[in-house]
RNA sequence: GUCCCAGUAGCUCAGCUGGAUAGAGCAACGGACUUCUAAUCCGUAGGUCGGGGGUUCGAAUCCCUCCUGGGACGCCA
């Protein structure tokens, strides 16, 4: 399960640890608790192969100078039967591991034989865990930001399932409340437009043309039947109408951008069972609750937020705040171990008393993890584009998709983190040229198909991985790019413990471009048929990382370009 | 006014649970296609890590403060 990097960082941590005991011992130095230091790969080659601070973090609590202990723990390195060559101490107290050349050789074999399941780790041990994300108003389209937040969320959910969690991929819709009555009276007012009726769009409503092409379908199914009808009963009929046919349209465009929900969950449901009462009584009952001047409020103050919140208006009717609650109430009973949300920053101000709520519930606030992303700006022809809900002009991910295209869309989601404003160039995006960054990954993954073509062409069949000498792969290119390759798997489990997608996008492209490198420097098929097979399974395990890569950031890996 | 995010090469961004000489892509400049796909590669150049203080063996990273940009502060969602 756990690669051949993650292996040897242990051991090397397990020898460390032994050092130092067995320096305490014999007097060489004080008997202390190992510190919680780190074993990892130098930036500097020269540096050695792994690097532990050990010493420095030692020279505290040993009264010592941090080298002069390095000295002492290197000198009591027992390193036999460990693929150890060399060590030193360098710098401020730095202790540098030199590896032999063939350690991480055994990986490759690895690699070939667990194939599409290759990187898969255990850090989730099972769990479940949710990603709600995206949750647009089913009103409307699905524009840029929610783009963003599909990208995420999916990519995400499949890291945390490759990583060990059972995933749940979910989809609120916000079915219930103020925008859909606003949506009513927008839908409704279009209606009698069409029919050669006076009519306005109400300020706080829809403005789009998507609207009026609804309930021209609406029309042609049901022509003016409702021209006498009640408003509340009409308008019921026309958002219930609208709502399915908008939420196929979501279910559809997210489709092709290839996420799929595993769960669409109903906000009106929430409100007709019962569930945002119920929520309302537990946090009643736990004494998280006042009136005043006839609205219910949430104590949101005891769990230091600023403010306190309404639950119930004095109207009677609970708040978009009151279902969240709800919301949350159901998914915690649905046993999640770890529920994450994925929103737009400018909910930031949600997040504290969300967390407070769930506190409140008795449950605990660390089991919601919140990731906010920041606004997508648009560029287009070098300008940034406004986006606006009131006129009604925002690029959709419909259009997106048509313009550049699933993988290129996505690829640039991911790329950077969600803390960062996203600069969608989109001139960018649709360029086929190498500046493209989405083709480069892709390219190396269809040169790699290309080679191994080839190989078949001539008649050579890949070698059995357990058959092959890896030794004669001495290439310091060759070197770089396996190590490259088997740190895949804690890859993996960093993406997922940062919940951090573009780490693995940046992994990705560093994988391409060590192969590409290695491709121009060395031929992979020559007339020393040891050689290429050797050579041919460290393509082959390379399009593994890379297909395997993709694949968790929802991108096609291309045979041919 | 309070809070959140960001400020790192000309541009877009990594790095931020403190570690060695701060990285990548693009753009610029100079090279490499009779050889597995040049959507590629090799090389050169490019930096007061927004400013200032502090913490310590060591700070882009932690703390304080100021500046700039974006966002949030509703009985909206």
């Amino acid at each position: 399960m756990s690669g051949i990097v993650e292996k040897t960082r242990g051991l090397i941590a397990g020898l460390m640890k032994e050092a130092l005991v067995s320096a305490g011992k014999k007097g060489i130095l004080p008997v202390v608790e190992a510190p919680d230091f780190v074993v990892e790969a130098p930036r500097e080659k020269d540096h050695g192969d792994f690097a532990t601070n050990m010493a420095m973090l030692l020279a505290k609590p040993a009264r010592t100078a941090p080298r002069k202990i390095a000295e002492a723990l290197t000198g009591e390195l027992d390193l036999k039967n460990s693929p150890v060559e060399k060590v030193e101490v360098a710098g401020p107290g730095f202790i540098n591991f030199y590896l032999k050349s063939d350690w991480a050789f055994a990986e490759l074999p690895q690699i070939l034989s667990l194939n599409e399941n290759y990187g898969r780790v255990n850090i989730g041990g099972g769990r479940k865990i949710q990603v709600e994300f995206v949750s647009a108003n089913p009103t409307g389209l699905l524009h840029m930001g929610n783009a963003r937040g599909a990208a995420l969320g999916d990519s995400l959910a499949s890291i945390l399932d490759f990583a060990g969690y059972e995933v749940t991929r979910e989809f609120y819709i916000n079915d219930a409340g103020n925008q859909i009555e606003h949506f009513g009276r927008s839908l409704e007012a279009r209606y009698l437009q069409l029919l050669g009726k006076k009519a306005e769009v109400p300020e706080e409503g829809y403005h789009g043309e998507d609207i009026t092409d609804t309930m021209r379908g609406f029309i042609e199914s049901f022509g003016d039947a409702y021209l006498e009808t009640p408003e509340g009963e009409r308008r019921e009929v026309m958002v219930s109408y609208a709502l399915e046919e908008k939420i196929a349209d979501i279910k559809n465009t997210l489709e092709d951008f290839g996420v799929l929900y595993d769960v669409w969950f109903s906000e009106k449901a929430l409100h007709r069972s019962g569930q945002v009462r119920d929520a309302i009584k537990r946090l009643g009952e736990r004494g998280y609750l006042y009136e005043q001047e006839d609205a219910v409020w949430f104590k949101a103050t005891d769990f230091g937020v600023e403010k306190d919140e309404v639950l119930v208006r004095s109207n009677g009717v609970p708040t978009y705040f009151a279902a969240d609650i709800a919301y949350h109430m159901n998914k915690f009973e649905r046993g999640f171990h770890k529920v994450i949300n994925i929103w737009g920053a400018d909910h930031h101000g949600h997040v504290p008393r969300m967390k407070g709520v769930v506190e409140a519930l008795g449950y605990d606030p660390e089991a919601l993890q919140v990731i906010l992303m920041q606004l997508v700006r648009l560029y287009k022809n070098g300008v940034i584009v406004r986006m606006s809900k009131r006129t009604g002009q925002f690029v959709t991910l419909e259009e997106l998709l048509e313009e550049v295209g699933r993988d290129v869309a996505r690829y640039f989601f991911v790329m950077r983190s969600p803390d960062s404003h996203l600069e969608f160039d989109m001139d960018l995006a649709k360029s086929r040229t190498n500046d493209n960054p989405v083709f480069y990954i892709q390219y190396a993954h269809a040169r790699i198909c290309s080679i191994l073509r080839q190989l078949a062409e001539l008649g050579r069949e890949l070698p059995d991985p357990g058959r092959v000498d890896y030794s004669l792969l001495n290439e310091e290119s060759e070197l770089m790019l396996i190590r490259k390759l088997a740190e895949f798997p804690e890859e993996v489990a960093a993406s997922a413990r940062d919940m951090a997608p573009h780490r693995m996008s940046r992994y990705l492209h560093e994988v391409a471009g060590l192969f590409h490198s290695y491709y121009n420097a060395h031929r992979v098929i020559s007339d020393r048929e040891e050689l290429t097979d050797a050579r041919a399974a460290l393509a082959c395990a390379t399009r593994t990382v890379i297909r395997n890569g993709l694949r968790l950031l929802g991108l096609s890996a291309p045979e041919k370009m």
